[in-house]
DNA sequence: CGTATTTGACCCTA
DNA sequence: TAGGGTCAAATACG
């Protein structure tokens, strides 16, 4: 029904995307024209409007899933360019959208690989609303610390889930953690060197409180548990058990793919997150290529990089990016 | 006045 | 011991 609607939209949306890239050619064409001997202010002016530019046609094609282009960029970019991370809604709930319909080619190993990534059992919830705003991930946080980091232009911000949405007599998941042993869930924020306008977000632990999930994130849940949701709930979802972590879960014999108990008031889960109960890491990248990042073991690397699915895995630095392919 | 954010202190880990 | 994460009292805000 919105199809009409769509269609307009894309076609503006399309013709933004190719305003900017002729825009963004013409800035490359200088830049590659630049005498070296021209301040090195206005080489660095020009590569921040070609950062810009570029960003800009990103989310315009990010928008209600227009297309990307010809991808013929490489995702993974520059190392500079790999650690900076900006989160895309849109963009992101694509990925999982098309994970969830394409899970059946991720194999049991890498699923099991993927179990075994580091899952951080922090606690706590918060959310500033300046900073984490422009962040909107359909998640409400509450912002708890802030601390500048060593070497760093901006500080690093910490965020808890607020379970605002499904308790409303508990004023946040803090609360409801300290009262009941919820929510684990923490979101790390920190502006990018360099350009302000780029954010790093790395999201931590399971969030089991009932706060209402993506509806993607939901239903991938679902099909990543096929059963066994009675004792899974043991290790997976005790979340004061701190000791529990990394390879060795993925050692145990645990029931592959749970994460949280979906059943009754803990149901969902945290969007994004805890399907698989990984930590991800927004990210987005230059044109044609976007995705998450996912800390990993080194040691599973393999499973990601070296057979073809509808997803591009890319092991760079100390992550392991997925990109749609498709 | 209740809730959210700030910020210095404390804690943990490498 | 330094760096980073979290706590919690103080403060700001609606």
């Amino acid at each position: 029904e919105r199809g009409e609607d769509m269609d307009g939209c894309d076609g503006e949306k399309r013709a933004l995307a190719a305003q900017l890239a002729q825009v963004l050619a013409m800035v490359r064409e200088l830049e590659s024209r630049m005498d070296q001997d021209l301040p090195a202010a206005a080489r660095e002016l020009c590569g921040e409007l070609a950062s810009s530019v570029d960003r800009s046609i990103r989310i315009a094609r990010s928008v209600d899933g227009c297309p990307r282009g010809d991808g013929s960029q490489h995702p993974g970019g520059s190392n500079a360019q790999s650690k900076r991370r900006q989160v895309q809604p849109p963009i992101f709930c694509f990925i999982v959208d098309t994970l969830i319909e394409q899970q059946n080619h991720v194999s049991d190993m890498r699923l099991l690989a993927l179990r075994s990534f580091r899952c951080s059992r922090k606690g706590t919830p918060c959310a500033r609303r300046q900073d984490m705003a422009p962040l909107d991930d359909g998640l409400s946080w509450r912002k708890y610390g802030q601390k500048d980091i060593l070497g760093a232009k901006y500080p690093r911000s910490a965020a808890h889930v607020t379970a605002a949405h499904v308790t409303p007599s508990l004023p946040s998941c803090y609360l409801h953690q300290t009262a009941l042993a919820g929510c684990l869930a923490t979101k790390h924020v920190q502006r990018a060197d360099g350009d302000p306008l780029l954010y790093d977000v790395v999201y931590h632990g399971a969030h089991i409180c009932a706060q209402a999930a993506h509806p993607a994130a939901e239903q991938l849940s679902r099909q990543l548990q096929p059963g066994g949701l009675a004792d899974a709930g043991q290790e997976q979802s005790s979340p004061l058990e701190p000791e529990n972590e990394g390879l060795q879960a993925g050692l145990e014999p645990m029931t592959p793919y749970s994460f949280a108990p979906a059943t009754g008031a803990a149901a969902g889960g945290f969007p994004l997150l805890s399907p698989t109960g990984l930590e991800w890491q927004l990210s987005s990248h230059t044109v044609g290529g976007v995705g998450v990042g996912i800390e990993h073991e080194p040691q599973f690397a393999e499973f990601f990089t070296n057979s073809a699915d509808p997803f591009q895995w890319e092991y760079q630095d100390d992550y392991l990016n997925l990109y749609a392919t498709n």
